[in-house]
DNA sequence: ACTTGGTAGACTGTCTACCAAGTGCCATTA
DNA sequence: TAATGGCACTTGGTAGACAGTCTACCAAGT
């Protein structure tokens, strides 16, 4: 995912033409790969990333890791030293906090477009994602239920329309599903009833409620955060586990 | 300016800490001058750029003009087709309204967390912002004023507090001038006017007025876009202008 | 006239090797 | 103990090489 571009399938091509599979760029995949890590904690917070190691854990050689390694420090994943190296981001205090209040606003005014863009099918889809995620949560199936709330607010950003806003959101939205994931708070059923409401909201095309929705929803996700935070223990980095067994737990929102 | 990151200066480093002078990696001296290519219309969009070229261009080698490309492509100044090169971004059609949608969002949410984290001294200072605008506003002084302006919106993000909105908006905004600059439609007094009763806002903490006419404000800069579009002839690149005599005029907004 | 096949040149993607300069660490020294 | 000097390591940047691929063009065939 680049973080701005228009990218290459955003250019108007007739119905029906599908680019043949191209082999991604080296660099691409490192960035991935590196990204990974570094979410799944296998590169853990403040690490010191040394490119020829990299390289050599990637099997590639250095040039492609210095430029994966560019564009983590510029989405904020990593800080470069010069001279020194690159060092696994390690999130202030405040850090958390601005970024769930950035994505309050952005998803806020996605929401809006999106009621101002709904179409009948894409309400129906909205529809039907909801109810999955309704059915996950009750049946205790959280990895579900995070899943499907993911799936949701991202079709919610698309039907916004605005590439920036999206391309935006995507990015605060893994950031913050990396700080936050630890932390692993299910504010559950609540945040379903509210996604329920949204999408009736979109469904009215009513701007103000599901951008006003949105932001309360999201916003909720923030107090939480800071119960969380001031109540429990551990703050940023509970667990330092090396290998996570279990496929780690995601937060809903 | 990087895209998401901390940036060295946010570590908490002790007042009057001053690190001496380090040269700048040349793949930043190289981002810049592209973009100020760029944007000054010396590198025309659609342009191949070709990274030998650049590299003799600019008397590095490619390495750097490399990486200043990758930056490029995940801000959208450029197009990176994989075993082809880059081209210069050529917008779309309906990029600028969503540029400045986006930008509508960012901005008013800033004015809210403006208003929320004002004080004294930085109010005087926008108090003093829009004076000196006004003033160039009136004097007829243009560039005067679209300076002015500028700092004015980047002081009011900057006061946010949100590194996360800052970054955004400062994208957002190099983006939007490239574009818009021109079309180069100066709104004049009555922006300066809604400048005013924005500060006055944020002056009363009143986060919800402050944010509702920095909206305002901006959504003004896309209907009077749109207003030219339809209106005046060529809307996006209407001179190819090779070397632009004067100073190119900017927008004020 | 249109398609097909082939050829040539250009450029990127990646690798390797190399050097200079900066950084952090550690042992030695005052 | 605290400053100093030196050493190993790492990045930043350069140069050159090579394969794969993209574009354009031309020629032959249908």
């Amino acid at each position: 995912m680049t973080t701005i571009s228009a990218g290459p399938d955003s250019s108007a091509d007739s119905p029906g033409v599908r680019h043949v599979k191209r082999p991604t760029p080296l660099r691409e995949s490192v960035y991935e790969a590196l990204t990974e890590m570094i979410i799944d904690g296998t590169l853990e917070r403040g690490r010191h990333l040394v490119e020829v190691e990299l390289a050599g854990m990637l099997g590639v050689s250095r040039q492609p890791v210095r430029e994966a390694l560019q564009r983590l420090n510029n989405e904020g994943w990593v800080d470069l030293r010069p001279g020194f190296g690159a060092m696994v981001h390690v999130p202030a205090e405040d850090e958390v906090d601005q970024l769930l209040a950035a994505r309050a606003a952005l998803e806020s005014e996605s929401a809006r477009l999106a009621a101002r863009h709904a179409t009948k099918e894409a309400v129906a889809q909205l529809k039907e994602l909801c109810k999955v995620g309704t059915a996950f949560q009750e049946s205790g199936d959280i990895d579900g239920a995070v899943r499907t709330n993911g799936e949701l607010h991202s079709m919610i950003t698309e039907m916004s329309g605005n590439r920036f806003l999206v391309d935006f959101a995507g990015q605060v939205d893994r950031r913050v599903r990396w700080y936050y994931t630890p932390v692993a708070p299910v504010r559950g059923a609540a945040s379903w009833r509210e996604h329920a409401r949204l999408v009736k909201a979109i469904s009215e095309a009513d701007e103000d409620k599901a951008a006003q929705i949105m932001r309360e929803h999201t916003e909720h996700t923030r107090t939480a955060y800071h119960e969380l935070q001031s109540g429990g223990g551990a703050p940023i980095q509970p667990a330092p586990e090396k290998k996570p067994a279990t496929r780690r737990r995601r937060t809903t929102d």
